[in-house]
DNA sequence: GTCGTCGGTCGAATCGATTCGAGGAGTGGT
DNA sequence: ACCACTCCTCGAATCGATTCGACCGACGAC
């Protein structure tokens, strides 16, 4: 591959000064359509497809993009489909405008990641909330680099783009209230700290620091609704729901519905519920969160509360957009849409 | 927030000039222990995280940066576990030495996206081939970036990252052979072009374009099978699976194996089966290709090849390691493992 | 005819860092 | 005491582009 060409090729080729040539391609400032037209023609003739981002962004301090911290194993987030979805309505979001997406792993511990520290991006993200005491968001403040949470704690002087999901929990158990349900198992996303599958006592209930997962455990609060289990899952995953819903359902009085935190658990116990020889929605009711389409349950349909992901990215998008702009943008909540599939109904008599 | 602070003021503050501040960081070149020692010093104080990557990148040429450029739609590619995976394997490969994973979408047409003339990379992956007549690779030919192919088309003088899927078909085809097999379908992955869902007649034959597909039905010859019948499904996506199986299925004398080339599509041609009455493996046989785990098919285990995800997304890494090192990589073809599941069995007599 | 004005072009400084060659201080040898 | 040599530090050029102020020619007005 030969030399890079550069817009003072450009300019000698077309016989004008470098800062005329600038002038070309930036549109801004005077220039005879003549004079213009003859450095496009150079530089086509060149094959210059326009000034290098790295020289532009040396001068306007602006690099173009956006960097996107997934939590501590990239690995996880990817296999999530809910974060893949509002990754995907970021870049819908951020695409237009010229700003590139830049995947930014985070170790999870004190310690910042390289890239972190080094990487070039004009705002960030953080998807799936700043956990206090990591060292990836104070490293993000100190650089000066502005910060936009996917579902992070309030109160962080960041703005927070997130969804009502404690409204729509409430919603969820007042239905299953009203269905006739009064024994209501859980099974919650991993709370926080190290992942594992177990029953939820006091003890860990009081280093509670997952926000989600604390306002949707709150909303049973809310409802006025005790629950008989509450099970922390190690992971957003089919199989981590199986588990989840074995040390659930494998007992003497299992709960008449289980309420999860993501559909991807919800799928899990119903396996789990079918391996023990319960039906479902006749012998328990099972909804989930997100409001995923999973074909491969067909012929069922997931109670769940849908959450509009495409939405979600479009939101951190904008907020994003508002900072470069200078604004300082609001936190934003989005509604959610309960959605009665086929996995619930009353339960026996 | 503050002004950024910058080499030269840590320099100012530490009483040094910036070229020996530089040094301080770089760590390459002569420098007294003492001197170092303060202008780091320094630099915590005035909270200064190391040297910014724009300024370097200027100086260096480079950005840290490889650019991955996703097919047509983010959307889709995102949704694919596969290529979810393989993303996942090249973060995992490049971002220990501190390159940064970019995400480009490409427009389908002739013309480049914006980002892929404009934004900084070191190197480029196009992971789901490199149409020829797709603006995308020339635009960055012509930039000097250079390219590394996830399954595209030999020949285009960059190296491609494959699997042996070829010989991974054929394998798979002996297979079902073996157990007695004479009437075979298949369910092959977009072949290029428009999507549709559509059986594959040999005008549509004619305008293969799609290498992967391309290698898998060839496959069939090598193991000297004619299939009865080849649909096109529409995306890799259980509905799309769904939805071809029923063309597929839905007939008179249906096949007694279906072969797909992707595990999601034959996760919805086990759908579709089910919903024709058509007990699997017993009435049919179902196998995929790619090997993911899908829990949710449990109890069933599908039949199909598995490619080494991960390693490919490594391959992809090292490739780009190797041409950022000078060096032109060769060819990498991955091996492939035949792994049966309970979803083949011998025809019924 | 001369002066003011305006549109168009150019020079030079600037962004933040790297790097090379020059220079200066200190040391050891003769 | 002088020279040579080593070790560190500094100044200046450089990367690719933007942008402001200066400059210059032409045209209109009085």
């Amino acid at each position: 591959m030969t030399e890079r060409t550069t817009l003072a090729d450009v300019a000698a080729a077309a016989g004008v000064s470098v800062s005329t040539a600038s002038l070309a391609f930036s549109g801004a400032g005077p220039i005879s359509a003549a004079t213009k037209q003859r450095v496009l023609d150079a530089a086509a003739e060149l094959g210059y497809t326009g000034p290098s981002a790295l020289g532009r962004s040396l001068r306007s301090g602006r690099s173009g993009i956006v960097g996107v911290v997934i939590g501590d194993q990239l690995r996880r987030s990817f296999r999530d489909p809910v974060s893949v979805q509002v990754l995907d309505g970021l870049v819908d979001s951020v695409g237009p405008q010229g700003l590139g997406v830049l995947l930014v792993p985070a170790t999870g511990g004190e310690a910042a990641d390289p890239l972190v520290e080094t990487a070039p991006m004009d705002a960030a993200v953080l998807l799936f909330g700043a956990r206090r005491g990591e060292g990836t968001f104070e490293a993000l403040r100190r650089r000066g680099v502005p910060v936009v949470l996917g579902e992070g704690p309030r109160g962080l002087d960041a703005p927070v783009v997130g969804i009502a999901d404690r409204e729509g929990t409430r919603r969820l158990v007042e239905y299953l209230r009203e269905l006739g349900h009064s024994r209501i198992g859980v099974v919650t996303l991993p709370l926080g700290g190290e992942r594992r599958c177990a029953p939820v006592d006091a003890a860990r209930m009081a280093e509670l620091d997952c926000p989600p997962a604390e306002h949707r455990l709150a909303a049973l609060d809310d409802a006025g609704v005790v629950p008989t289990a509450v099970v922390e899952a190690s992971a957003s995953l089919v199989e981590a729901g199986v588990e989840a819903g074995r040390v659930l359902l494998d007992v003497a009085d299992p709960p008449t519905a289980v309420l999860t935190h993501s559909d991807l658990l919800a799928a899990g116990v119903l396996i789990a519920a079918r391996d023990l020889g319960l039906r479902v929605p006749e012998d328990v009711s099972v909804a989930g969160f997100d409001g995923l389409n999973l074909p491969w349950l067909a012929p069922d349909v997931l109670t769940s509360v849908a959450q509009p992901f495409a939405a979600k990215g479009a939101a951190i998008g904008d907020a994003i957009t508002a900072i470069l702009a200078g604004e300082t943008p609001a936190d934003v909540e989005l509604e959610v849409e309960l959605r009665i599939g086929t996995t619930t109904a009353p339960p026996r008599a």
